[in-house]
DNA sequence: CGAACCTTTGAGTTA
DNA sequence: CAAAGGTTCG
């Protein structure tokens, strides 16, 4: 199935010369000259080119770089042309980066790349080929989560379900999870399907696909599994697929989800056999199997389940039986047809995709999937120096459910990895704020600067303090540029005009600029669509034709339908740019933003701008529609010298020198939520992404917690996170806070949380926290569960999440738990006494009014009365 | 119909 | 605290 480039059918001569070249290249060289300098496992990585390997690559390791020579190797090596190379990954980042360096690597023969792109480009691509075979037609729209929304909404309507108490988001959410993991209505269980909405959520599902099948619309979830659809009815096209592809890599495939997976799966059998039935895994099977790292086939035999590839009927049937895995329906077992050359690189410690369907499974059940794959681990990381990947090392290593990789540098150790304590989220950014000043006053470019958040609102403080200070910084990832209103608004003129089928489009923009044409109309627009079957423009079209619409109504209802008809005839003879700015223009839509006197109107018609000089790169209104939900992120930004602002999720695959890690807080970093829903699962995959922030950086991590936060707009106690107890304490350092006000207990919580008090000094004594250690210590690799003892920081630690987790609203945890790890900690009777003055870092001087153990109420002279805990006030 | 005002609820990560 | 949803009034 390897025989070289003799591939009779689907030529394509301009490529060949391009690869001729570069094979004619390699063999003049001794060895080909780009294997030099990769170590033996890079190396093997790249030229083992027959059979199925997984890659296990840690941080750092140059994943990046195998990846990209490998398939220079495949093309010098004549194994196959550009064209039949399917390489995917996750986000079109990734894909650009590849292009670029593939470019560097072999001149010009990137253009011929077709197949390299994220799953869901790709997969769209190949639906668009096929539309008509799932019911589509191939200028379907891809619905963003906002249309979604909007649609379900209208389900629900229908159903007379009260989607106060059957949020449509919820179903949204339902649904995608359905599609991760590549159920299609018919297949989701029963008693799943039941759980939304009295019974009805099945019922929904299918019907929202009969939805988008009406409005020649596809969701995200789609892209994928329609194409599993697809490839399931029709073995033809699945053939010709995996004809064409010689040669599969798969970038990150931890994140991969069950969708996902079996599209894989079904490209990666050789397409000789096809149709071959294949049968169904034992689903405990699998798990020993990894567990036990058993190589030998853990499939047992005779337990052909009527899962094929065929796939005609499997549809209805396959959930029913008892033994499949229900997480996995179709999951097929190692397929007896020859695989495919597939190569698949990632690293199950960077899994941090858990709850968007990833499955780390697909990469722990790597070598079940593809029998005799071949496992290669790269483990010398290039990338930090010895301190820090020390400190992220040892951290990954509280996780249980890993393969285990011992990453290894050859660099210095280099500066200790930092932790700063401060007062609240405000002095946190000050400290970090002027830590950047330092850095770049002592030349350290402001590109090589990262601050890593674990949730998008805590950028907000940054922002703000580095707009004081006049420190240019870039937020990345942040809303995306079309998911802002006045793009979204713009593309749905835009898509009415492409498919007048669209309704979601329509309805967003009938009224808007307000025309008048308001709820009312709108209703009567749809019910009429209804009876009738058409879309809403038809029935506009039809109903300005009646006298059921106010006088006024109507006429800018025929107006604006006059207007689409003439846009639409225009398109014909003017190019889209030009097109898209008459319609903006002629809608009324420019100017609804120049009248508008709020703040961000001029940015906002910036960025219309900015969407109409984007158009220019495409061919068509048609192409550039195509790419837009999918491609279109922001780039244009200036490569002016900046600080980068970002999530932590957002932050994989960069590298920087300089990273800043603030909000290191249980509730935060662990997230709350993550853990009351997933529970230790869920710990070990926010250690996972404290172990991605942490392997960022190349020379400097610099970690953060703060005392207070404000959640909801209530300030609120916290306690530093777990995670900085888990990091070894050699690697370690605990800093003062900068621009910290002399509050003096901020180094202190930093410091008794380590295993070794001692060697931190002991100036940092707060009683409550060695307390909080000595515990935690105890506690430790327990899980929720452990909670014998029942000493006060552990209780109150503990039933902060698990079985109150529910009422997490009203049972606000953090304060209760400091005051009583603090109160009942010191035996002793608070050094204080009525009417001392005192002096407070933040609500300034006031006298004591009450004594409770360590608790005072004091009398402020400005903030009025509060409770507050000793250790907070100094004695003046 | 739409602006203005009031109430409620909610801040997790994304192709 | 801020956004989103609901209600009221012109």
């Amino acid at each position: 199935m390897t025989e070289p480039s003799k591939l009779p059918h689907h030529g394509v001569p301009e490529h060949q010369p391009a690869a001729g070249g570069i094979a004619a290249r390699a063999r003049a060289a001794a060895g080909p000259q780009y294997l030099t300098g990769l170590n033996p496992e890079q190396r093997e990585a790249v030229v083992s080119l027959d059979g199925p390997v997984l890659v296990l690559a840690g941080a750092g390791t140059g994943k990046t770089r195998v990846l990209t020579t490998r398939i220079a190797h495949i093309l010098s090596q004549g194994r196959a042309r550009p064209h039949e190379i399917l390489s995917v990954t996750f986000t079109n980042k990734a894909a650009r980066e590849m292009k670029l360096r593939l470019g560097q690597m072999l001149g010009q023969a990137v253009e011929g790349m077709p197949w390299l792109g994220t799953f869901h480009s790709i997969g769209g691509r190949i639906l668009r080929i096929h539309a008509e075979l799932v019911q589509l037609k191939s200028n379907f729209t891809v619905l963003d989560v906002d249309d979604q929304v909007r649609l379900l909404k209208q389900l629900l309507q229908a159903e007379n379900i009260d989607d106060k108490r059957w949020p449509a988001r919820m179903l949204a959410g339902l649904i995608d999870g359905w599609k991760n993991r590549g159920l299609t209505p018919a297949q989701v269980p029963a008693g799943e399907a039941a759980v939304f909405g009295n019974g009805k959520g099945g019922k929904l599902y299918a019907s929202y696909q009969e939805r988008l099948k009406i409005l020649n619309a596809a969701d995200f979830g789609d892209l994928l599994l329609e194409n599993i659809r697809l490839f399931r009815e029709h073995p033809d096209v699945l053939r010709q697929y995996q004809n064409r592809f010689k040669f599969i890599l798969v970038d990150e495939y931890q994140d991969t989800n069950v969708a996902q997976y079996l599209w894989l799966r079904l490209l990666s059998q050789a397409p000789s056999r096809a149709g071959v039935p294949l049968s169904a895994i034992i689903p405990g099977a699998t798990d020993t199997a990894v567990v036990a790292e058993n190589a030998a086939s853990p499939v047992i035999p005779g337990h052909a389940e009527g899962v094929n590839t065929e796939g005609r009927d499997g549809e209805g049937s396959s959930p029913a039986s008892g033994s499949g895995p229900p997480d996995h329906p179709g999951m097929t077992s190692p397929p007896q047809a020859p695989l495919k050359n597939i190569c698949c690189v990632g690293d199950d410690d960077q899994s941090i995709y858990g709850w968007r369907g990833a499955e780390v499974d697909n990469i722990l059940r790597f070598d079940h999937d593809f029998p005799g794959a071949k496992v290669i681990r790269l483990e010398r990381n290039y990338r930090s120096t010895g301190h820090i990947l020390a400190a992220a090392s040892h951290l990954i290593a509280h996780n249980e459910g890993r393969l285990g990789k011992t990453l290894r540098t050859e660099d210095v150790d280099g500066e200790k990895v930092t932790v700063t304590g401060s007062w609240d989220s405000e002095e946190e950014a000050r400290a970090i704020g002027e830590e950047i000043e330092d850095l770049q006053r002592s030349g350290e470019n402001l590109n090589e600067i990262a601050i890593l958040v674990r949730a998008s609102f805590q950028m907000r403080e940054f922002e703000d303090r580095f707009v004081t200070l006049g420190l240019s910084y870039r937020v990345i990832g942040g809303p995306r540029f079309y998911e802002r209103a006045e793009i979204r608004d713009a593309l749905a003129y835009l898509r009415v005009i492409n498919s007048p089928a669209d309704d979601l489009a329509f309805e967003r923009i009938v009224n808007v600029p307000k025309r008048g044409l308001g709820d009312a109309t709108v209703q009567m627009l749809h019910d009429h669509a209804r009876k009738r079957r058409i879309p809403l423009f038809e029935a506009a079209r039809a109903v300005v034709e009646t006298d059921e619409l106010k006088p006024k109504a109507r006429g800018s209802l025929r107006e604006l339908i006059l207007h689409f008809d003439r846009w639409r005839a225009r398109r014909e003879v003017t190019s889209h740019t030009e097109l898209a700015e008459i319609v903006l223009d002629e809608s009324g839509y420019t100017d609804m933003w120049q009248k508008d006197r709020s703040a961000d109107a001029a940015g906002r018609l910036d960025n219309l701008k900015e969407l109409v000089r984007s158009m220019e790169e495409f061919e068509n209104l048609q192409g550039f529609l195509e790419h837009i939900s999918l491609v279109m992120d922001r780039d244009g930004g200036p490569d002016e010298e900046a600080v980068s602002l970002m999530t932590l999720h957002s932050a994989k695959g960069l590298e920087f020198d300089n990273v800043f890690l603030p909000g290191w807080e249980e509730g935060l970093f662990p997230s709350q939520r993550t853990l009351d829903e997933q529970g230790r699962a869920g710990l070990e995959e926010e250690r996972r992404l404290a172990h991605v922030g942490l392997t960022r950086a190349r020379r400097r991590a610099k970690l953060y917690f703060a005392t207070n936060r404000r959640i909801h707009g209530t300030w609120s106690t916290t306690i530093p996170s777990r995670f900085l107890d888990e990091l070894p304490s050699p690697n370690v350092e605990i800093t003062e806070s900068k621009g910290g006000s002399g509050w003096g207990g901020s180094g202190g919580y930093g410091a008794s949380r380590f295993d070794n008090v001692e060697s931190f000094g002991s100036s940092y004594t707060t009683p409550g926290w060695q307390r909080a250690q000595a515990n935690r210590a105890k506690n430790r690799g327990g899980g929720g569960q452990a909670r014998g003892g029942f000493d006060e920081a552990q209780s109150s630690y503990g039933s902060s999440r698990g079985e109150t987790g529910g009422f997490a609203r009203n049972k606000r945890g953090p304060m209760v738990i400091e005051g009583e790890l603090v109160a009942k900690s010191t035996g002793t009777v608070s050094e204080f006494s009525l009417d001392d003055r005192v002096f407070h870092q933040k609500f300034g001087y006031g006298h004591v009014v009450k004594v409770d153990g360590n608790k005072l109420t004091i009398a402020f002279e400005k903030a009025g009365e509060k409770k507050v805990v000793d250790s907070f006030v100094e004695r003046v």
